[in-house]
DNA sequence: CGCCCGTTTGAGATCGTTCAAGCCAGGTGG
DNA sequence: CCACCTGGCTTGAACGATCTCAAACGGGCG
């Protein structure tokens, strides 16, 4: 398989200090000869295909994740058997941090399209931690971030209408792909609308509608998948209050 | 005034190792001798009263905290000015991480009623949890706590309708109450149905309808703020998926 | 005693859901 | 190569839970 060749001669050159992903990454923030440590720890998987788990809730915890490429979507199993998505992860955002209490994840990651990641595996990485007061805030720091999306995530479910939710969403996405390089203004999205819905707690008919009458009033032109967001400025008037990047475990 | 002597009197006797609040407080899953240097740091302030801050949004985080006596509410404030309620807490719970990231507290929490708390320095406690790892473990187990009281909330703000967010709720007040020594079945309610309806993401008037209904159904009797639960059996069916517990910082 | 605030209760409006039908793109098999 | 099928998406119509607006109640405090 071509793609997976290519792939796998990226892995091998890849590294913290010259991943252009660095800056978004664990490694912001540390210093070169702790980087350096943290480098010799990662391990970089075969690439995932759509819809394989990267872990699963009640997994024991053995590694946090880097995205390297594609996309990811953390959801939690209720007892009943309903899902609720958490969130969704691009390249040089992390996640699998939900077990570092309990030693034990809470949700199921699983990929979104073909994707990759580097992982750091939890021994190496709380021994690396206890030595390196840095890298122990730095794994404040992101803990901090996911507290924080989450708690945009309740305003939003709280307070916001499908309007309000869906904008703010796109311009989230937006501002998370523009960092990485991508283009912030035309995207495509990894996930289905049914998951889109789950994430805004709405259902897909009314997400596909918001997009249609977002589309008639010349917000955004919209075709399946791709996104392209023509008036960012009257979208962020939409989107209403709370910030409206910092979603999941961006910067 | 006889209420502020009998506070400091308590104040100036109570120690992590003697409180009875130890088992559900930072202590828990110290050593004795880490215990000790933990209990060195420990300040307690004067109470605040209903309404007083005990820290603000964009304040320097200079402290974590757990709460002594009486209960506090956290919120965060929107840009248009919206308030959105996070979370109550009961003697024995801890808050205020929300800034360990950066350094700033993004939330405000303010007293329910008459309180008072000890106060862990952020300083000397980053000090020592730099040299005690048992101490760090423990700072990620309670923000992981803290990421899943927040994704039951998404949970119940995404899927719940009223009557399953209301009885969620009492349910996991109670567990709280019954853990602390109080009674599970019975409680006062010290925060008011506006409070309650912006936590649940409701109005004030459902959260007074439910309550209504509730009470005409058997489930319960309330009168003002008392409560007490009649049939948690089928409350707890009533609370859906997702435990019931597990809100706040509780263990 | 009377005011004020938190709460309860009622009636009507609204937004999103539910149920249902149809569409479109991509993949499969004849 | 085309017909068909499937899954994801769009659109419509009616329903219903919750919100909104409004009024009245009741306890606590000055």
């Amino acid at each position: 398989m071509a793609i997976r060749q290519i792939i796998d001669f990226v892995a091998i050159k890849a590294a913290c200090e010259n991943c252009r992903l660095a800056a978004l990454c664990l490694p912001a923030g540390l210093e070169a000869p702790d980087l350096k440590r943290l480098e010799q720890l990662v391990r970089r998987p075969h690439p995932l295909r759509r819809g394989a788990a990267l872990f699963r809730a009640s997994d024991r915890m053995h590694a946090i994740y880097a995205v390297r490429a594609g996309s990811f979507r953390t959801y939690y199993l209720a007892e009943d058997g309903r899902e609720k998505v958490l969130g969704f992860y691009l390249p040089g955002e992390l996640l699998g941090f939900d077990g570092l209490g309990s030693g034990q994840h809470r949700c199921t990651a699983d990929a979104l399209e073909t994707a990759s990641v580097c992982e750091l595996p939890l021994a190496q990485l709380q021994e690396l931690a206890d030595r390196l007061p840095s890298l122990n805030h730095q794994l404040y720091r992101l803990m901090s971030q996911e507290i924080a999306h989450d708690q945009e995530m309740l305003l939003l479910l709280s307070d916001k209408n499908a309007q309000e939710r869906l904008a703010t969403f796109l311009l989230n996405l937006a501002q998370r792909f523009g960092k990485r390089g991508f283009s912030a203004g035309e995207f495509h999205l990894s996930m289905s609308r049914q998951n889109i819905a789950n994430y805004l707690g709405l259902t897909l008919e009314t997400v596909s509608r918001t997009f249609s009458q977002f589309q008639r009033e010349g917000l955004l032109s919209v075709e399946r998948r791709h996104v392209r967001l023509l008036d960012k400025r009257r979208l962020s008037v939409m989107a209403g209050p709370g910030r409206p990047a910092s979603s999941s475990t961006a910067t």
